[in-house]
RNA sequence: GGCCCCUUCGUCUAGCGGCCUAGGAUGCCACCCUUUCAAGGUGGAGACACGGGUUCGAGUCCCGUAGGGGCUACCA
């Protein structure tokens, strides 16, 4: 959509510093970012903090950390400044408090001295606010406020006709004026709301385009009307569908997040979960992305820069989604499939390190190679491949029953393993390929099957019955530790 | 309760009146490949919520019903 009319394409995400990153706020901002992106925009992070009691501080920097992990670049905000700052709202009190009480003197919006019991005695009688003080003349405002008296200012909302508005992603949207109440603009401790805050920083920071979740849904005729009352032009604006939980039921929530998926996993939902999980950026932002809208031509995996190039907020589909995680999975493990050697190596030597394994960075950029179709998360290193990194005092597997294999008692197994050793050592070209040869060789020499004799060997020098391949094992460990495994694996039969 | 939004395989989705005996992906199942596990290959089961219209023709448009989601704060 062509906005030439609204300057350049500029959107904005406005988290409220309550909570870490949860993942759908990331999508929203997502999707904000790769239209800005696609027309060549400005993308803004604004931290709306109003609510003092329920931000945290400390928080701002999280986020920006999330979005720097995630490669979303930021044109202007805390971390960046620019030119319409500063972009955290409780460092802008003074604009909307002018902004509130210029609507007061215009006649658009009135102060209520109603007191928190009030309040409480309408809510009771299940009709909201009565407006109680919409009419109240001038004088007697005066007066009140002369004693000090708290107030908020109040909008005042058309009693009557209706307001529709254009949502990029539904089409026109009709509410009834008589719905709204007489919204709350500033409150009593001199802060906005976030129905005053965000038009009027989206106003000064030239925003031309609103992307925000769809719960805002229902207060956008409020929002549309303060627009005119302040007499501005109004953005476009595209109110993005949101996430459900797995099982469809109830909007994502940082709380219900940990909930266990079907196989048992706990199902990620902050940012930091993504990362402790071993999930890469590229991994996951190619998932949200496929979420609500699609890249065409039945495509599945696609870049960034890709999405860019064709993303559009009219094509975003209206409904709202079950989080499917087990998409990410399989996605996941296709970006490590594809990932450059050194890159991979690069992420697991922190996952290794911080199992406790003293990481030989040679020795990883050798095994990244044969890991890379085995895992999908950077986490499944430890258990597939932290043997690589162990120094073996003895056969430290659980149980040594995993050295039998099909039909295979402890005397036999040793007669397998102890007969490999020599032809270890009679190979001098230690490829896999060889070994294969050799081993087959062996195999049929001896009378077992190959899987038997493998599989000892697989045993025996990964302590493990899933492993990577174990010719390559081998090879990578070389002819010396394969052989002390061997025998260490031995003299557990004892 | 009121208001608003949404509704295609279990899930994510394609579909913008005839190309749909509804396509892709994931997950699941089977087979192939195979030294384990994966990966890969092949195949399979699996959906237009329901009811009315409109139309020569509806998954696609309209209405109703049902279901789901959201809002209904001096929270965002």
């Amino acid at each position: 959509m062509s906005s030439s009319d609204r300057g350049p394409v500029r959107t904005r995400y406005a988290p409220s510093p309550t909570g870490p990153q949860h993942i759908g706020g990331i999508r929203s901002a997502l999707f904000g970012w790769l239209f800005a992106r696609r027309h060549g925009g400005q993308f803004i992070l604004r931290i709306e903090d109003t609510d003092r009691k329920r931000s945290v501080p400390g928080l701002i920097e999280m986020i920006q950390d999330a979005f720097d992990w995630l490669g979303l670049d930021i044109d202007e905000g805390p971390r960046q400044g620019g030119p319409f700052g500063p972009y955290i709202q409780s460092q802008r009190l003074d604009l909307y408090q002018t902004w509130a009480h210029w609507l007061v003197e215009k006649g658009h919006a009135y102060k209520c001295f109603a007191t928190a019991e009030e309040l409480a005695q309408m809510r009771e009688a299940g009709s909201g606010y009565d407006r109680r003080y919409r009419d109240l003349d001038p004088a007697a405002a005066k007066r009140l406020a002369s004693r000090s008296q708290d107030y908020v200012i109040r909008f005042k909302m058309p009693l009557t006709g209706k307001t529709s508005g254009y949502d990029m992603i539904r089409g026109e949207v009709t509410f009834d004026n008589e719905q709204l109440q007489d919204t709350v603009l500033l409150k009593s401790d001199g802060f906005p709301t976030y129905h005053l805050a965000h038009i009027v920083d989206d106003h000064h920071m030239k925003i031309s385009h609103i992307t925000r979740a769809v719960e805002w849904l229902p207060s956008f005729p409020l929002h549309l009307k303060i627009w005119e009352a302040l007499g501005w032009q109004k953005p476009y604006f595209a109110h993005l569908p949101v996430l459900l939980n797995p099982n469809g039921k109830g909007k994502l929530s940082k709380r219900k997040g940990r909930f266990a998926a079907a196989d048992g996993t706990s199902v990620p939902v902050l940012v930091q979960e993504f990362i402790d999980a071993g999930y890469l950026p590229a991994a996951v932002l190619n998932f949200l992305t496929n979420i609500g809208w699609n890249f065409g031509d039945d495509r599945e995996i696609f870049s960034l820069s890709e999405a860019i190039e064709r993303f559009d907020l009219t094509d975003v589909n209206p409904a709202n989604s079950a989080y499917p995680i087990a998409k990410l999975h399989w996605l996941n493990g296709q970006y490590i499939q594809s990932a450059d050697v050194d890159y991979l190596a690069g992420l697991l030597k922190p996952v290794l390190q911080g199992a406790g394994y003293a990481v030989d960075e040679a020795r990883l950029r050798r095994v990244a190679p044969i890991l890379q179709v085995r895992l999908k998360t950077l986490n499944d290193v430890i258990a597939m491949a932290g043997f690589f990194f162990e120094e073996w005092s003895c056969f430290t597997a659980p149980a040594t029953e995993i050295l039998f294999q099909k039909k295979m008692d402890g005397r036999a197994t040793r007669q397998v393993l102890e007969a490999s050793i020599p032809v270890i050592e009679s190979l001098a070209d230690f490829s896999h390929e060889r070994q294969y040869a050799a081993f087959k060789d062996l195999a049929k020499k001896i009378g077992y099957k190959n899987g038997q004799v493998f599989g000892a060997l697989r045993a025996a020098v990964t302590g493990q019955r899933v492993s990577p391949p174990t010719f390559e094992t081998m090879e990578i460990l070389g002819k010396a530790e394969s052989i002390r495994r061997i025998k260490l694996a031995c003299d557990s039969l004892e």
